[in-house]
DNA sequence: AATTCGGGGAA
DNA sequence: TTCCCAGAATT
């Protein structure tokens, strides 16, 4: 026991020395403004330091204080979030300083209870707020840290388990130099994110290899044990992208997704589910997936003529590949469509009835639809796939 | 305890 | 390709 203890102590002490001379200068760093930190640990849960670092120099020039945040339109902040990915972040952390401005008067709260109320704010952050904000002796667990101390420590516990994380908790709690919290919990995420990498961990200049337990058995690559997890499931989808005409020439139809679920409040093309798409599987023909687009599309007012499929996408979520065929359409002002392609007659009506999902596929019916030009696009937020697709359509739309 | 939430960088 | 990243909310 005595051995452990001096494993530990010598773990802090090292690591806080080698964190001191070799952290590095990121922008969050630069203060200790809690709002900021708070801003910076959102945008880092499941995101790279690099990633975040050009997001957040933006939001902060956009949302410079707490108030700034809570008083903007959501539409503003979720554009601000736009390609970051998990967007119910941006809109919990705008949901969470309105409550900070409420509840506390627009001071971040520095004790625990307060702090873990907030919407989007869970253990992690929890702990990385009131230790590097407020230096209060809390643990921040995340991906890093479990990677780090199962390896010194020669934890097999699986780390996609709950049990593990408060495991590692109490660990780390135990850890931290008095007086050093918040500069410790960052040392020990440093750790991981430079030098005991998931793969091919830099030990020899690790400065704590002397007593890492993983390394003196060899096994630091196996370390951490996770459970692997479910490989995204496959679906297909016919989107179209309508060339307004007249009042709408120079337009395109977008509309917004619902409230909740997928991609929650961002604006896309209209798309429809399919079972597959032609060139995946079954090869199927193109004709009667512009017939079910434009019946689609008709449905939703919106009279248009199918000119050519234009493209292929894929995008790959955390649970779900979604391949995307993209059909250019036309709007056929003043007629109703709805009847689909002249000369497809009950051939093409039976080709079609195999790109039909088994189950129900109705989408959204009060989906808000919108008419809007280029510089439209600066005020409304697109999951990155399609702005890929609009991108490759005229860089206009880039 | 399992699933649902994006997107991209690195090997 | 595969992994996984300064995770949280929901069911």
């Amino acid at each position: 026991m005595q051995d452990n203890i001096d494993s530990k102590t010598y773990f802090s002490t090292e690591l806080l020395e080698w964190y001191d001379r070799s952290k590095r200068d990121l922008p969050w760093r630069r203060q200790r403004d809690p709002y900021l930190i708070w801003v910076s640990e959102i945008m880092l849960q499941q995101t790279r330091v690099d990633t975040v670092i050009p997001y957040f120099q933006r939001f902060i020039g956009r949302f410079p204080t707490l108030k700034d945040l809570a008083e903007a339109p959501e539409e503003d902040v979720l554009k601000c979030w736009e390609g970051l990915g998990y967007y119910s972040r941006a809109r919990n952390l705008q949901a969470a300083a309105r409550q900070v401005m409420e509840r506390h008067g627009g001071v971040v709260p520095a004790n625990k209870a307060d702090v873990a109320a907030l919407k989007g704010v869970g253990p992690y952050t929890t702990g990385a707020i009131l230790s590097i904000a407020f230096n209060q002796p809390e643990p921040a667990v995340d991906g890093n840290v479990m990677r780090v101390l199962s390896r010194y420590f020669l934890i097999r516990d699986d780390i996609m388990k709950t049990g593990t994380r408060t495991l590692m908790e109490e660990l780390a709690a135990g850890l931290i130099p008095r007086g050093r919290a918040s500069d410790f919990n960052q040392a020990l995420m440093e750790l991981g994110a430079l030098v005991c990498t998931p793969k091919s961990p830099q030990c020899l200049v690790c400065p704590v290899m002397a007593h890492c337990a993983a390394r003196i058995e060899g096994v630091e690559e196996t370390l951490p044990v996770k459970s692997k997890a479910k490989p995204p499931r496959p679906e297909y989808r016919l989107a179209a992208l309508v060339e307004g005409d007249g009042e709408h020439a120079g337009r395109v139809l977008v509309r917004r997704r619902p409230d909740t679920g997928l991609l929650a409040r961002m604006w896309e093309l209209p798309h429809i589910p399919a079972a597959a798409i032609a060139g995946e599987g079954a090869g199927l023909p193109d004709g009667p997936a512009m017939d079910r687009l434009a019946a689609e599309l008709a449905a939703a007012g919106v009279p248009a003529q199918p000119v050519e499929a234009f493209m292929d996408a894929e995008h790959t979520f955390s649970h779900i590949h979604w391949n995307l065929r993209v059909f250019r359409f036309h709007e056929a002002a003043g007629h109703a469509a709805a009847a689909g392609l002249p000369g497809l007659g009950l051939a093409a009506a039976e080709a079609g009835a195999a790109y039909e999902t088994s189950g129900s596929e109705l989408e959204e019916d009060s989906a808000e639809y919108r008419w809007i030009k280029p510089e439209d696009m600066a005020a409304l937020a697109f999951p990155n796939v399609f702005l890929r697709i609009l991108k490759q359509y005229s860089p206009l739309w880039g």
